[in-house]
DNA sequence: AATTATTTTTAGACAAATCTAAATAAATTA
DNA sequence: TAATTTATTTAGATTTGTCTAAAAATAATT
């Protein structure tokens, strides 16, 4: 079962995109991997008969079994790699995505094993993302309620703490979502609100309330 | 400038080929690229038309300045990493060619210049050959072939001509290595074997194609 | 329910890198 | 020199991964 790089790259946008949400469609991920819907039907069906997805045509797509394993090895690789990156080659834990972006195909099992063994077998990535083991296997997410992060930490949104109509109303009209990534820029003592900047907009207020109803992780 | 791996594996090629002087074959670089004589002329109008080399039909090739600039910085990646993979992750010196053949095609520029530093920017790889540096000169050791040596002459060991897995094999049962140093006792005109002394070991009898395969400094 | 808008798939084309088979040039031998 | 062998190039196909434009299916509005 021997991939090439733009399978790869397809079986891992579906595994991140899977995640929360039930089948991916075929719009999200040519908008996750910069390309054509039309490419992406292509790779699917291709992608179909190494049966490492169920794809339905029109009902979108999920990872089989095996497509799930060699997306925990993909992600395996990369999160090792920005590992190393940051722990061994000083780079800042902003500069390694794009790098390891190329180094995670290079998929020589033993140079993996022996990756892992020299960086000490770490269970998280830079971004807080947590590595899995051989076996695909790993230890839930590292997630903190917005209300504990300092200022100056960049996080990114992975859930809320109640799905009550109130507080997805409050979020939308911030423009808040899950994987929304927001800078802390300062908590004020007085009300413990907390001061952030959404990626690509401006500095906004928020409460203490729903400070901690939000669940982010370090990116 | 950005190659791909296929053309990056060409210029290399075409590099090592030209070392010892005139021009490239077809043939030869279709052997040395397990590929077709055709395909070979065809990705040479090709790097061709990139000006990475000079190439006239049915008169071989050679590198331009820029081919030789790109070969350099191909060759200074390979050999960094093999440096990499046997000195900080326990990788036999017989197991890293395969390995560093994909890592030397992950091409950026802050990776490899930080890599080399984490290392201590070594000077030799693994199987004795020089590095290159930042701007592609590599230190010039004057090296012999081991069947040229005259009998009483003390030598080491600095590098061999193939990456062959039955050499390295024999290399290995034999107990040389890079940097092995041994006395040259006699030469045998029947076979052209040579019988030399490994230091703190005892005699041993080498063949001729062993030692054309070995490449040597006088210490 | 009918119309409109959106999403997805199909059809056809293209560039990269390879191949086989045939044609041509160069080198070797007679 | 002429014939033969070897090396190289051309011609035409194939695979992979991508694209645009058009058709078809699904979802959203009126
Ligand atoms: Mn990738
Ligand atoms: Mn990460
Ligand atoms: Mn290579
Ligand atoms: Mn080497």
């Amino acid at each position: 079962m021997n991939l090439t790089v733009a399978e790869e790259n397809y079986i891992k946008a579906i595994f991140h995109l899977q995640q929360a949400e039930g089948n991916v469609s075929t719009n999200q991920l040519a908008a996750s991997l910069h390309t054509k819907p039309a490419s992406v039907t292509d790779m699917l069906k291709k992608l179909t008969n190494k049966n490492l997805l169920n794809y339905k045509p029109y009902q979108g797509v999920r990872l089989s079994k095996e497509g799930k394993k060699q997306a925990l090895m993909i992600v395996r690789r990369h999160r090792l790699w920005e590992f190393f990156l940051v722990d061994k080659l000083q780079f800042g834990w902003d500069e390694v995505h794009e790098v390891a972006e190329e180094l995670e195909h290079v998929s020589s099992k033993k140079l993996v094993e022996k990756l892992d063994s020299f960086l000490g077998h770490p269970k998280f990535d830079p971004h807080g993302d947590p590595i899995p083991d051989v076996h695909g296997n790993m230890v839930a997410i590292r997630q903190f309620n917005l209300i504990d992060i300092q200022p100056g930490t960049l996080v990114e949104v992975c859930s809320v703490g109640s799905q009550s109509a109130e507080l997805l109303e409050l979020l939308r009209h911030k423009n808040i979502g899950i994987s929304t990534e927001m800078l802390i820029m300062k908590k004020f003592d007085f009300d413990h609100s907390v001061e952030i900047k959404i990626k690509n907009s401006q500095h906004i207020n928020i409460s203490q309330q729903l400070a901690q109803a939000l669940f982010v992780k370090l990116v």
